[in-house]
RNA sequence: CGGGGUAUAGCAAAGUUGGCUAUUGCGCUCGGUUUGGGACCGAGAGGCCGCAGGUUCGAGUCCUGCUACCCCGACCA
Protein backbone atom coordinates (compact mmCIF):
# COMPACT_ATOMS: atom_id res chain seq x y z
CA UNK A 1 0.00 0.00 0.00
CA UNK A 2 1.29 3.31 -0.48
CA UNK A 3 1.61 6.55 1.74
CA UNK A 4 -0.17 9.36 1.58
CA UNK A 5 1.34 13.46 0.76
CA UNK A 6 0.25 15.10 3.57
CA UNK A 7 -2.57 18.00 2.94
CA UNK A 8 -0.13 20.42 3.05
CA UNK A 9 2.22 19.20 0.53
CA UNK A 10 -0.83 18.95 -2.38
CA UNK A 11 -4.06 18.60 -1.14
CA UNK A 12 -5.54 17.14 -4.61
CA UNK A 13 -3.34 14.67 -4.38
CA UNK A 14 -3.86 13.92 -0.47
CA UNK A 15 -7.68 13.88 -1.79
CA UNK A 16 -7.37 11.48 -4.59
CA UNK A 17 -5.15 9.13 -2.40
CA UNK A 18 -7.92 8.87 0.13
CA UNK A 19 -10.16 7.84 -2.00
CA UNK A 20 -8.39 5.24 -3.60
CA UNK A 21 -6.03 4.14 0.13
CA UNK A 22 -9.69 3.62 1.94
CA UNK A 23 -10.87 2.13 -0.93
CA UNK A 24 -13.98 4.51 -1.46
CA UNK A 25 -14.23 4.22 -4.94
CA UNK A 26 -12.20 4.47 -8.27
CA UNK A 27 -12.27 5.80 -11.81
CA UNK A 28 -14.67 4.22 -14.17
CA UNK A 29 -14.13 3.09 -17.78
CA UNK A 30 -16.19 6.01 -18.67
CA UNK A 31 -15.04 9.69 -18.13
CA UNK A 32 -15.69 11.68 -15.12
CA UNK A 33 -17.58 8.50 -13.51
CA UNK A 34 -16.78 6.78 -10.90
CA UNK A 35 -16.97 3.17 -9.16
CA UNK A 36 -18.14 4.25 -5.70
CA UNK A 37 -16.72 0.72 -4.09
CA UNK A 38 -18.33 -0.74 -0.95
CA UNK A 39 -16.88 0.53 1.27
CA UNK A 40 -17.57 4.20 0.19
CA UNK A 41 -21.26 3.22 -0.57
CA UNK A 42 -21.78 1.81 2.76
CA UNK A 43 -21.09 5.32 3.77
CA UNK A 44 -23.70 6.19 1.22
CA UNK A 45 -26.03 3.95 2.60
CA UNK A 46 -26.20 5.20 6.14
CA UNK A 47 -26.41 9.00 4.86
CA UNK A 48 -29.71 8.02 2.91
CA UNK A 49 -31.31 5.99 5.49
CA UNK A 50 -30.98 8.64 8.02
CA UNK A 51 -31.75 11.42 5.31
CA UNK A 52 -34.48 9.78 4.64
CA UNK A 53 -35.96 9.25 8.04
CA UNK A 54 -36.02 12.68 8.19
CA UNK A 55 -37.42 13.49 4.80
CA UNK A 56 -40.25 11.61 5.94
CA UNK A 57 -40.42 12.75 9.29
CA UNK A 58 -41.69 15.77 7.41
CA UNK A 59 -44.15 13.76 5.93
CA UNK A 60 -42.83 13.80 1.67
CA UNK A 61 -43.63 10.68 0.44
CA UNK A 62 -40.96 8.88 -1.86
CA UNK A 63 -41.43 8.08 -5.88
CA UNK A 64 -40.07 7.79 -8.96
CA UNK A 65 -39.77 9.38 -12.54
CA UNK A 66 -38.04 8.42 -15.58
CA UNK A 67 -34.00 8.61 -16.08
CA UNK A 68 -35.23 10.11 -19.90
CA UNK A 69 -36.88 13.91 -20.33
CA UNK A 70 -38.02 14.60 -23.99
CA UNK A 71 -36.08 17.26 -24.92
CA UNK A 72 -39.21 19.58 -25.58
CA UNK A 73 -40.25 19.37 -21.75
CA UNK A 74 -36.66 20.23 -20.43
CA UNK A 75 -37.33 23.46 -23.22
CA UNK A 76 -40.59 24.98 -21.68
CA UNK A 77 -38.79 26.79 -19.20
CA UNK A 78 -36.20 29.10 -20.44
CA UNK A 79 -33.55 29.78 -17.99
CA UNK A 80 -33.97 26.48 -16.98
CA UNK A 81 -32.80 24.96 -20.32
CA UNK A 82 -30.20 27.89 -20.90
CA UNK A 83 -28.44 26.62 -17.48
CA UNK A 84 -28.61 22.84 -18.11
CA UNK A 85 -28.02 22.40 -21.87
CA UNK A 86 -24.41 23.23 -21.68
CA UNK A 87 -24.16 19.74 -19.31
CA UNK A 88 -26.75 17.51 -21.42
CA UNK A 89 -26.30 14.62 -22.28
CA UNK A 90 -28.66 13.31 -25.27
CA UNK A 91 -30.15 10.04 -26.75
CA UNK A 92 -30.59 10.34 -30.13
CA UNK A 93 -31.26 6.32 -31.03
CA UNK A 94 -33.25 3.52 -29.55
CA UNK A 95 -34.37 0.63 -31.18
CA UNK A 96 -31.82 0.41 -33.88
CA UNK A 97 -33.93 3.76 -35.03
CA UNK A 98 -33.07 7.57 -34.83
CA UNK A 99 -35.83 8.85 -32.16
CA UNK A 100 -38.51 11.26 -33.28
CA UNK A 101 -37.71 13.33 -30.13
CA UNK A 102 -34.57 13.20 -28.65
CA UNK A 103 -34.55 12.16 -24.90
CA UNK A 104 -32.20 14.31 -22.15
CA UNK A 105 -30.79 12.27 -19.54
CA UNK A 106 -31.83 13.81 -16.57
CA UNK A 107 -29.81 16.67 -14.84
CA UNK A 108 -32.38 17.31 -12.69
CA UNK A 109 -35.88 16.32 -13.03
CA UNK A 110 -38.07 19.50 -12.28
CA UNK A 111 -39.09 19.16 -16.14
CA UNK A 112 -40.25 16.00 -16.73
CA UNK A 113 -41.86 15.59 -12.64
CA UNK A 114 -43.85 19.29 -12.99
CA UNK A 115 -44.95 17.67 -16.47
CA UNK A 116 -47.03 15.21 -14.90
CA UNK A 117 -47.63 17.60 -11.54
CA UNK A 118 -49.56 19.52 -13.53
CA UNK A 119 -52.06 16.08 -13.81
CA UNK A 120 -51.91 15.80 -10.12
CA UNK A 121 -52.88 19.18 -8.91
CA UNK A 122 -56.60 20.42 -9.68
CA UNK A 123 -57.48 21.42 -5.97
CA UNK A 124 -56.19 23.21 -2.94
CA UNK A 125 -56.87 20.05 -1.27
CA UNK A 126 -54.04 18.42 -3.42
CA UNK A 127 -51.70 20.65 -1.80
CA UNK A 128 -49.23 20.76 -0.37
CA UNK A 129 -47.87 18.27 -2.54
CA UNK A 130 -45.10 16.90 -0.61
CA UNK A 131 -42.37 14.28 -2.71
CA UNK A 132 -38.61 13.11 -2.61
CA UNK A 133 -36.82 10.64 -5.28
CA UNK A 134 -33.68 9.25 -4.76
CA UNK A 135 -31.91 8.94 -8.02
CA UNK A 136 -29.05 9.31 -10.42
CA UNK A 137 -28.23 11.90 -12.42
CA UNK A 138 -26.01 13.03 -14.97
CA UNK A 139 -24.43 16.60 -15.64
CA UNK A 140 -21.40 16.69 -18.34
CA UNK A 141 -18.92 18.94 -16.72
CA UNK A 142 -15.71 19.62 -17.79
CA UNK A 143 -14.20 18.73 -15.38
CA UNK A 144 -14.48 16.33 -12.74
CA UNK A 145 -13.15 14.64 -9.13
CA UNK A 146 -14.39 11.54 -7.07
CA UNK A 147 -17.28 12.39 -5.36
CA UNK A 148 -16.87 16.20 -5.23
CA UNK A 149 -17.75 16.73 -9.44
CA UNK A 150 -18.46 12.86 -10.98
CA UNK A 151 -20.51 13.02 -14.55
CA UNK A 152 -23.30 10.80 -13.06
CA UNK A 153 -24.16 11.21 -9.20
CA UNK A 154 -26.72 10.18 -6.58
CA UNK A 155 -28.72 12.28 -5.07
CA UNK A 156 -31.95 12.61 -3.71
CA UNK A 157 -34.05 15.48 -4.75
CA UNK A 158 -37.00 17.07 -3.06
CA UNK A 159 -40.06 18.63 -4.84
CA UNK A 160 -43.15 20.50 -3.25
CA UNK A 161 -45.82 22.45 -4.78
CA UNK A 162 -48.43 24.86 -2.20
CA UNK A 163 -51.03 27.02 -2.76
CA UNK A 164 -49.11 30.57 -1.50
CA UNK A 165 -45.80 31.57 -1.43
CA UNK A 166 -45.55 31.92 2.35
CA UNK A 167 -45.83 27.68 2.28
CA UNK A 168 -43.71 27.55 0.22
CA UNK A 169 -41.02 29.57 1.77
CA UNK A 170 -41.35 27.63 4.99
CA UNK A 171 -40.44 24.34 2.89
CA UNK A 172 -37.76 25.85 1.63
CA UNK A 173 -36.00 26.92 4.97
CA UNK A 174 -37.51 23.82 6.46
CA UNK A 175 -35.83 21.36 3.93
CA UNK A 176 -32.57 24.22 4.71
CA UNK A 177 -32.68 23.06 8.56
CA UNK A 178 -33.37 20.05 7.78
CA UNK A 179 -29.69 19.77 6.07
CA UNK A 180 -28.41 22.22 9.03
CA UNK A 181 -29.48 19.55 11.48
CA UNK A 182 -28.06 16.28 9.34
CA UNK A 183 -24.81 17.81 8.54
CA UNK A 184 -24.28 19.07 12.67
CA UNK A 185 -26.05 15.88 14.19
CA UNK A 186 -24.97 13.04 11.78
CA UNK A 187 -22.19 14.37 10.40
CA UNK A 188 -20.00 16.42 12.81
CA UNK A 189 -20.20 19.26 10.24
CA UNK A 190 -20.70 22.57 10.83
CA UNK A 191 -22.01 25.08 7.62
CA UNK A 192 -22.73 28.52 7.07
CA UNK A 193 -26.24 28.93 5.48
CA UNK A 194 -27.76 31.77 3.96
CA UNK A 195 -28.81 33.09 -0.11
CA UNK A 196 -27.29 32.65 -2.72
CA UNK A 197 -26.47 35.54 -5.03
CA UNK A 198 -28.28 36.21 -8.40
CA UNK A 199 -25.01 34.31 -10.46
CA UNK A 200 -25.31 31.52 -7.75
CA UNK A 201 -28.78 31.29 -8.26
CA UNK A 202 -30.29 27.59 -9.45
CA UNK A 203 -31.77 28.41 -13.37
CA UNK A 204 -34.95 28.85 -12.76
CA UNK A 205 -35.65 29.54 -9.08
CA UNK A 206 -36.46 32.72 -7.46
CA UNK A 207 -33.95 32.33 -4.94
CA UNK A 208 -30.90 29.76 -3.85
CA UNK A 209 -30.39 29.11 -0.47
CA UNK A 210 -27.19 26.76 0.80
CA UNK A 211 -25.08 24.64 3.15
CA UNK A 212 -21.94 25.95 2.81
CA UNK A 213 -18.82 23.57 4.60
CA UNK A 214 -15.22 24.71 4.56
CA UNK A 215 -12.17 22.34 3.29
CA UNK A 216 -9.07 21.79 4.88
CA UNK A 217 -7.71 23.78 1.97
CA UNK A 218 -9.56 26.60 2.67
CA UNK A 219 -11.46 26.15 0.20
CA UNK A 220 -15.17 25.47 0.32
CA UNK A 221 -18.42 23.57 -1.11
CA UNK A 222 -21.41 23.85 -1.09
CA UNK A 223 -22.71 20.66 0.80
CA UNK A 224 -26.91 21.10 0.10
CA UNK A 225 -28.98 23.38 -1.68
CA UNK A 226 -32.52 24.47 -1.16
CA UNK A 227 -34.56 26.52 -3.72
CA UNK A 228 -37.63 29.02 -4.22
CA UNK A 229 -39.05 28.40 -7.66
CA UNK A 230 -41.82 30.51 -7.43
CA UNK A 231 -44.12 30.03 -9.93
CA UNK A 232 -41.88 30.06 -13.04
CA UNK A 233 -42.13 25.94 -13.35
CA UNK A 234 -46.13 25.95 -12.10
CA UNK A 235 -46.37 28.61 -15.26
CA UNK A 236 -44.32 27.11 -17.95
CA UNK A 237 -45.98 23.17 -16.81
CA UNK A 238 -49.36 24.80 -16.19
CA UNK A 239 -49.77 23.73 -12.87
CA UNK A 240 -52.93 25.34 -11.63
CA UNK A 241 -55.41 24.76 -8.42
CA UNK A 242 -58.74 26.16 -7.57
CA UNK A 243 -58.66 27.65 -4.43
CA UNK A 244 -61.17 27.88 -1.76
CA UNK A 245 -63.26 30.56 -3.88
CA UNK A 246 -62.79 28.80 -6.80
CA UNK A 247 -60.73 30.61 -8.59
CA UNK A 248 -57.61 29.37 -10.84
CA UNK A 249 -54.28 29.51 -8.92
CA UNK A 250 -50.74 28.81 -9.87
CA UNK A 251 -49.09 26.43 -7.23
CA UNK A 252 -45.77 27.84 -5.31
CA UNK A 253 -42.82 25.38 -5.87
CA UNK A 254 -39.84 24.38 -4.12
CA UNK A 255 -36.57 21.60 -4.64
CA UNK A 256 -34.21 20.75 -2.82
CA UNK A 257 -31.33 18.07 -3.10
CA UNK A 258 -28.12 16.29 -1.26
CA UNK A 259 -25.96 14.50 -3.38
CA UNK A 260 -22.96 11.53 -3.19
CA UNK A 261 -20.88 15.08 -3.33
CA UNK A 262 -21.74 15.19 0.34
CA UNK A 263 -19.30 11.93 0.95
CA UNK A 264 -16.15 14.36 -1.10
CA UNK A 265 -16.85 17.26 1.82
CA UNK A 266 -16.64 14.61 4.73
CA UNK A 267 -13.30 13.88 3.42
CA UNK A 268 -12.10 17.33 3.18
CA UNK A 269 -13.70 18.37 6.32
CA UNK A 270 -13.12 15.90 8.42
CA UNK A 271 -9.74 14.07 6.98
CA UNK A 272 -6.03 14.44 8.20
CA UNK A 273 -2.31 13.87 6.91
CA UNK A 274 -3.31 9.98 7.81
CA UNK A 275 -6.34 9.73 5.70
CA UNK A 276 -10.15 9.44 6.23
CA UNK A 277 -11.72 10.30 9.53
CA UNK A 278 -15.20 9.23 9.30
CA UNK A 279 -18.04 10.44 11.90
CA UNK A 280 -19.36 8.01 13.77
CA UNK A 281 -22.85 7.99 12.32
CA UNK A 282 -21.58 7.30 8.59
CA UNK A 283 -18.96 4.61 9.67
CA UNK A 284 -19.33 0.98 7.82
CA UNK A 285 -17.03 0.08 11.22
CA UNK A 286 -17.26 2.19 13.76
CA UNK A 287 -15.07 -0.29 16.09
CA UNK A 288 -12.37 -2.18 15.19
CA UNK A 289 -11.26 -5.17 17.49
CA UNK A 290 -7.12 -5.85 16.68
CA UNK A 291 -5.85 -8.90 17.86
CA UNK A 292 -1.81 -9.61 18.55
CA UNK A 293 -0.26 -12.81 19.91
CA UNK A 294 2.52 -14.61 19.80
CA UNK A 295 1.47 -18.31 20.44
CA UNK A 296 -0.89 -20.48 19.78
CA UNK A 297 -2.10 -20.08 23.77
CA UNK A 298 -2.04 -16.14 23.44
CA UNK A 299 -4.46 -16.32 20.08
CA UNK A 300 -6.97 -18.53 21.53
CA UNK A 301 -7.08 -16.53 24.41
CA UNK A 302 -7.14 -13.05 22.83
CA UNK A 303 -8.94 -14.06 20.10
CA UNK A 304 -11.84 -15.59 22.30
CA UNK A 305 -11.75 -12.25 24.69
CA UNK A 306 -12.53 -10.01 21.89
CA UNK A 307 -14.96 -12.51 20.09
CA UNK A 308 -17.02 -12.21 23.45
CA UNK A 309 -16.05 -8.01 23.14
CA UNK A 310 -17.50 -7.99 20.09
CA UNK A 311 -20.83 -9.81 20.95
CA UNK A 312 -21.23 -7.53 23.55
CA UNK A 313 -20.78 -4.21 21.26
CA UNK A 314 -23.18 -5.78 18.51
CA UNK A 315 -25.59 -6.51 21.27
CA UNK A 316 -25.18 -2.48 21.97
CA UNK A 317 -26.00 -1.91 18.20
CA UNK A 318 -22.47 -1.05 17.61
CA UNK A 319 -20.81 -1.64 14.01
CA UNK A 320 -17.65 -3.43 15.30
CA UNK A 321 -15.66 -5.38 12.72
CA UNK A 322 -12.96 -7.45 14.31
CA UNK A 323 -10.06 -8.28 12.18
CA UNK A 324 -8.29 -11.91 12.50
CA UNK A 325 -6.84 -11.52 9.02
CA UNK A 326 -3.81 -13.87 10.27
CA UNK A 327 -1.73 -12.84 7.09
CA UNK A 328 -1.38 -8.83 7.69
CA UNK A 329 0.68 -7.57 11.16
CA UNK A 330 -1.15 -5.47 14.13
CA UNK A 331 1.03 -2.55 12.75
CA UNK A 332 -0.07 -2.72 9.25
CA UNK A 333 -3.91 -3.14 10.38
CA UNK A 334 -3.86 0.30 12.63
CA UNK A 335 -2.45 1.62 9.16
CA UNK A 336 -5.22 0.62 7.19
CA UNK A 337 -8.11 1.35 9.44
CA UNK A 338 -6.82 4.75 9.67
CA UNK A 339 -6.51 5.41 6.13
CA UNK A 340 -10.17 4.09 6.03
CA UNK A 341 -11.11 6.49 8.95
CA UNK A 342 -12.61 3.84 11.59
CA UNK A 343 -13.55 5.84 14.73
CA UNK A 344 -12.21 3.72 17.10
CA UNK A 345 -9.69 1.00 17.56
CA UNK A 346 -9.33 -1.28 20.35
CA UNK A 347 -6.35 -3.73 20.48
CA UNK A 348 -5.78 -6.60 22.53
CA UNK A 349 -2.43 -8.78 23.42
CA UNK A 350 -1.16 -10.82 25.62
CA UNK A 351 0.08 -8.12 27.74
CA UNK A 352 -3.59 -6.77 27.63
CA UNK A 353 -4.87 -9.73 28.52
CA UNK A 354 -2.87 -10.36 31.94
CA UNK A 355 -4.25 -6.95 33.58
CA UNK A 356 -7.51 -7.85 31.64
CA UNK A 357 -7.38 -4.63 30.11
CA UNK A 358 -7.05 -3.43 25.97
CA UNK A 359 -5.82 -0.54 24.61
CA UNK A 360 -8.64 1.66 23.00
CA UNK A 361 -7.44 4.40 20.75
CA UNK A 362 -9.55 7.29 18.89
CA UNK A 363 -8.77 7.90 15.05
CA UNK A 364 -9.86 11.75 15.33
CA UNK A 365 -7.43 12.96 17.82
CA UNK A 366 -4.97 9.52 18.28
CA UNK A 367 -5.17 9.43 21.59
CA UNK A 368 -4.74 5.82 23.07
CA UNK A 369 -6.26 4.75 26.49
CA UNK A 370 -5.55 1.36 28.47
CA UNK A 371 -9.60 0.34 29.70
CA UNK A 372 -10.37 -2.65 32.06
CA UNK A 373 -12.06 -4.90 30.07
CA UNK A 374 -15.09 -5.69 32.41
CA UNK A 375 -17.48 -2.63 31.24
CA UNK A 376 -15.39 -1.92 28.09
CA UNK A 377 -18.82 -2.67 25.77
CA UNK A 378 -20.68 -0.52 27.59
CA UNK A 379 -18.73 3.03 27.62
CA UNK A 380 -18.27 2.39 23.59
CA UNK A 381 -21.47 4.02 23.01
CA UNK A 382 -20.51 7.11 24.74
CA UNK A 383 -17.13 7.04 23.51
CA UNK A 384 -18.77 7.45 20.28
CA UNK A 385 -20.73 10.36 21.08
CA UNK A 386 -17.67 11.82 22.52
CA UNK A 387 -15.85 11.79 19.20
CA UNK A 388 -18.81 13.24 17.04
CA UNK A 389 -18.98 15.88 19.55
CA UNK A 390 -15.56 16.87 19.56
CA UNK A 391 -15.19 16.32 15.61
CA UNK A 392 -17.90 18.67 15.26
CA UNK A 393 -16.03 20.99 17.77
CA UNK A 394 -12.77 21.21 16.41
CA UNK A 395 -14.58 21.39 13.04
CA UNK A 396 -16.70 23.92 14.14
CA UNK A 397 -13.56 25.71 15.51
CA UNK A 398 -11.82 25.85 12.17
CA UNK A 399 -14.57 27.06 10.45
CA UNK A 400 -14.47 30.38 13.03
CA UNK A 401 -11.39 30.53 12.57
CA UNK A 402 -11.55 30.94 8.64
CA UNK A 403 -14.31 34.13 9.03
CA UNK A 404 -12.31 37.00 7.79
CA UNK A 405 -13.39 40.36 7.09
CA UNK A 406 -12.07 42.97 3.98
CA UNK A 407 -13.01 46.29 3.34
CA UNK A 408 -10.63 46.06 -0.01
CA UNK A 409 -10.41 44.03 -3.12
CA UNK A 410 -6.76 43.79 -2.27
CA UNK A 411 -7.43 42.37 1.52
CA UNK A 412 -9.99 39.97 0.15
CA UNK A 413 -7.26 38.83 -2.60
CA UNK A 414 -4.66 39.04 0.77
CA UNK A 415 -6.89 36.79 2.81
CA UNK A 416 -8.11 34.00 0.21
CA UNK A 417 -3.76 33.18 -0.83
CA UNK A 418 -2.77 33.54 2.73
CA UNK A 419 -5.75 32.06 4.66
CA UNK A 420 -8.47 30.70 2.61
CA UNK A 421 -11.65 30.05 4.32
CA UNK A 422 -14.83 33.13 4.36
CA UNK A 423 -14.18 36.52 3.49
CA UNK A 424 -17.45 39.15 5.12
CA UNK A 425 -17.25 42.05 3.19
CA UNK A 426 -19.74 44.61 1.77
CA UNK A 427 -21.43 44.16 -1.25
CA UNK A 428 -23.68 46.03 -3.54
CA UNK A 429 -22.71 44.54 -6.93
CA UNK A 430 -25.07 43.68 -9.92
CA UNK A 431 -25.09 39.60 -11.25
CA UNK A 432 -21.93 41.62 -13.95
CA UNK A 433 -19.95 42.94 -11.48
CA UNK A 434 -20.28 39.57 -9.75
CA UNK A 435 -18.63 37.61 -13.13
CA UNK A 436 -15.91 40.35 -12.80
CA UNK A 437 -15.09 40.16 -9.12
CA UNK A 438 -14.74 36.54 -10.08
CA UNK A 439 -12.08 36.83 -12.72
CA UNK A 440 -10.01 39.28 -10.90
CA UNK A 441 -10.20 37.33 -7.57
CA UNK A 442 -11.29 33.65 -8.46
CA UNK A 443 -13.69 33.92 -5.64
CA UNK A 444 -17.80 34.27 -5.42
CA UNK A 445 -20.29 35.21 -3.34
CA UNK A 446 -20.74 31.97 -1.58
CA UNK A 447 -23.35 33.26 0.76
CA UNK A 448 -25.45 36.72 0.93
CA UNK A 449 -26.07 37.15 4.46
CA UNK A 450 -29.48 38.08 6.74
CA UNK A 451 -26.44 39.75 8.82
CA UNK A 452 -26.81 43.57 7.86
CA UNK A 453 -23.79 46.01 8.64
CA UNK A 454 -24.79 47.92 11.44
CA UNK A 455 -23.25 51.06 9.82
CA UNK A 456 -23.50 51.53 5.90
CA UNK A 457 -20.27 50.78 4.42
CA UNK A 458 -18.64 50.78 1.27
CA UNK A 459 -19.36 47.92 -1.19
CA UNK A 460 -15.65 46.05 -1.82
CA UNK A 461 -16.41 46.21 -5.49
CA UNK A 462 -18.17 49.55 -6.68
CA UNK A 463 -18.07 51.70 -3.82
CA UNK A 464 -21.58 51.65 -3.11
CA UNK A 465 -22.78 52.59 0.22
CA UNK A 466 -24.68 49.19 1.37
CA UNK A 467 -25.56 47.12 4.31
CA UNK A 468 -25.74 44.15 2.79
CA UNK A 469 -23.44 41.57 4.10
CA UNK A 470 -22.02 38.39 1.91
CA UNK A 471 -19.06 35.44 2.33
CA UNK A 472 -16.55 35.21 -0.14
CA UNK A 473 -14.63 32.28 -0.73
CA UNK A 474 -13.01 29.94 -3.40
CA UNK A 475 -15.14 27.08 -3.87
CA UNK A 476 -15.09 23.65 -5.36
C1' C B 1 -13.96 24.07 -24.52
C1' G B 2 -8.53 25.85 -24.15
C1' G B 3 -3.48 24.33 -22.20
C1' G B 4 -0.32 20.24 -20.60
C1' G B 5 0.53 15.07 -19.96
C1' U B 6 0.07 9.76 -20.15
C1' A B 7 -0.95 4.82 -22.35
C1' U B 8 4.28 -1.45 -20.94
C1' A B 9 1.68 -7.64 -15.61
C1' G B 10 -3.58 -6.32 -10.67
C1' C B 11 -0.96 -1.31 -9.26
C1' A B 12 3.35 2.17 -9.81
C1' A B 13 7.24 2.86 -12.94
C1' A B 14 12.23 1.87 -16.13
C1' G B 15 13.30 0.60 -20.98
C1' U B 16 19.80 4.22 -23.97
C1' U B 17 21.51 6.40 -30.81
C1' G B 18 15.84 0.72 -33.11
C1' G B 19 19.06 -5.25 -31.61
C1' C B 20 19.10 -10.68 -29.33
C1' U B 21 14.90 -14.24 -23.84
C1' A B 22 10.58 -7.66 -21.66
C1' U B 23 13.05 -5.09 -16.67
C1' U B 24 12.24 -3.16 -11.35
C1' G B 25 9.28 -2.31 -6.98
C1' C B 26 4.56 -3.20 -4.68
C1' G B 27 0.74 -6.77 -4.78
C1' C B 28 -0.48 -12.16 -5.76
C1' U B 29 0.70 -17.93 -5.00
C1' C B 30 3.71 -21.64 -2.23
C1' G B 31 7.29 -22.81 1.90
C1' G B 32 9.60 -21.14 6.33
C1' U B 33 10.66 -17.52 10.13
C1' U B 34 7.70 -13.44 12.16
C1' U B 35 3.48 -10.55 14.55
C1' G B 36 2.45 -4.29 20.56
C1' G B 37 2.91 0.88 14.36
C1' G B 38 2.81 -0.42 7.17
C1' A B 39 7.73 -7.82 8.68
C1' C B 40 11.77 -10.89 6.46
C1' C B 41 14.12 -14.86 3.50
C1' G B 42 13.61 -18.34 -0.49
C1' A B 43 10.91 -20.23 -4.68
C1' G B 44 7.05 -19.24 -8.31
C1' A B 45 2.75 -17.44 -11.41
C1' G B 46 1.39 -13.42 -14.19
C1' G B 47 2.52 -9.39 -20.84
C1' C B 48 -1.83 -8.67 -28.04
C1' C B 49 4.13 -2.95 -24.64
C1' G B 50 -3.73 1.45 -25.85
C1' C B 51 -5.75 0.43 -31.20
C1' A B 52 -4.87 0.50 -36.67
C1' G B 53 -1.52 1.27 -40.42
C1' G B 54 3.57 2.29 -42.16
C1' U B 55 9.26 2.33 -42.38
C1' U B 56 12.92 -1.74 -41.40
C1' C B 57 16.55 -7.79 -41.83
C1' G B 58 14.55 -6.40 -36.98
C1' A B 59 9.82 -1.75 -33.58
C1' G B 60 7.93 -1.17 -26.59
C1' U B 61 11.50 2.25 -29.08
C1' C B 62 10.93 5.81 -35.45
C1' C B 63 6.57 7.89 -38.67
C1' U B 64 1.08 8.64 -39.63
C1' G B 65 -3.78 8.24 -37.98
C1' C B 66 -7.19 6.99 -34.22
C1' U B 67 -8.94 6.10 -29.26
C1' A B 68 -9.02 6.53 -24.14
C1' C B 69 -7.85 8.49 -19.59
C1' C B 70 -5.37 11.96 -16.18
C1' C B 71 -3.81 16.91 -14.55
C1' C B 72 -4.39 22.54 -14.72
C1' G B 73 -8.01 26.45 -16.07
C1' A B 74 -13.23 28.33 -17.58
C1' C B 75 -18.41 25.70 -16.16
C1' C B 76 -21.03 23.23 -12.11
C1' A B 77 -24.33 19.67 -6.66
Amino acid sequence: MSKLPTQTQDFSAWYNGVVELADMAEHSCVKGCMVIKPYGYAIWEHIQRELDRRIKEAGVQNLYFPLFIPQSLLKREASHVEGFAPECAVVTHGGGKLLAEPLVIRPTSETIMYDTFSKWIHSYRDLPLLINQWANVVRWEMRTRPFLRTTEFLWQEGHTAHATREDAEREVARALSMYTDFDRDFLALPVLTGKKSPKETFAGADYTTTTEALAKDGKVIQAGTSHLLGQTFAKAFDITFQDEKGENQYVWQTSWGVSTRIIGTLIVCHGDDKGLVLPPNVAPHQVVLIPIYKTDEEKEAVLSTLSTLSDDLKALGVRVHFDKRDTVSPGFKFNEWEVKGVPVRIEMGPRDLKEESAVLVRRNTGEKVTLKLAGLARKVPEILKEIHSSMLMSAQKYLEDHISEAETLEELVKILDEKGGFVRAAWAGSEADEKLIQEKTKATIRIVSEDKWPKKRKCIFTGKETDTVVYFARAY
